[in-house]
DNA sequence: TCTTTTCATCAAATTTTTTTGATGTTTATT
DNA sequence: AATAAACATCAAAAAAATTTGATGAAAAGA
């Protein structure tokens, strides 16, 4: 017998979940960041401080609200830090109208 | 013969126009509230107060914002202000397993 | 070892957002 | 006309986010 699909009511903890990703893509800087990091691939935080005409401190502040969202991610090698786009989660927040924003390949 | 899409380069104005969206959603109180609009369809805002428990020019202050992004929508009523989502916005803006806290029928 | 480069982090200042309680407008009711 | 209900808006206070410049740690090179 088919049940009647009982409705799940999310908690606080769920909203709150998707309030701190909505934050962190709440800032056009943070955005134009990723779209960055989608075009180039993978950057290091003094080519993205150039490209982004942004001190050094600013921008390390900026990636660090995408990374604990995680939005971005970072791999270290030696002195440098790289980050890149975290496609599996953009995917799964955003609609594919504006995942092309965030896609290497001319999809739109 | 075929050109290779020409990469569009987004504006200032394109991400700030984003970066106003994403504010609006940045808020648990705020996706809350538009849940409640999807499960209840309609509501007006007395109604929507004593759902969320929140003082009315609280609430008024968050439908406000939400409006002025156009994630929701108004209709007047003599005295009553009734406010819907505006599903169509928000699914241009989310991925669909997102809009699933934003639809009616028991997607998910 | 000394210097330089890359980068995170910190504290203070600034700016923005949110909350709170009050006020005013509109419509409906008596 | 007087009262009440629904709601937006306002100003002040409180809280949160951002910017700025400085400091320090780690790695690389001289």
């Amino acid at each position: 017998m088919k049940q009647p699909q009982a409705a799940i009511e999310p908690t606080d903890a769920f909203f709150e979940q998707y309030e701190a990703k909505f934050k962190a893509l709440a800032d056009s800087k943070r955005l134009r960041i990723m779209h960055e990091l989608t075009r180039r691939g993978s950057v290091c935080v003094c080519d993205l401080a150039d490209v982004m005409g942004m001190a050094q401190s600013k921008l390390s502040y900026h990636l660090k609200i995408l990374l604990d969202a995680e939005l971005i991610t970072r791999e270290s090698d030696g002195v440098w830090n790289y980050y890149s786009l975290n496609h599996a989660e953009v995917n799964r927040l955003l609609s594919d109208e504006l995942c092309c924003i965030f896609r290497r390949s001319g999809c739109c």
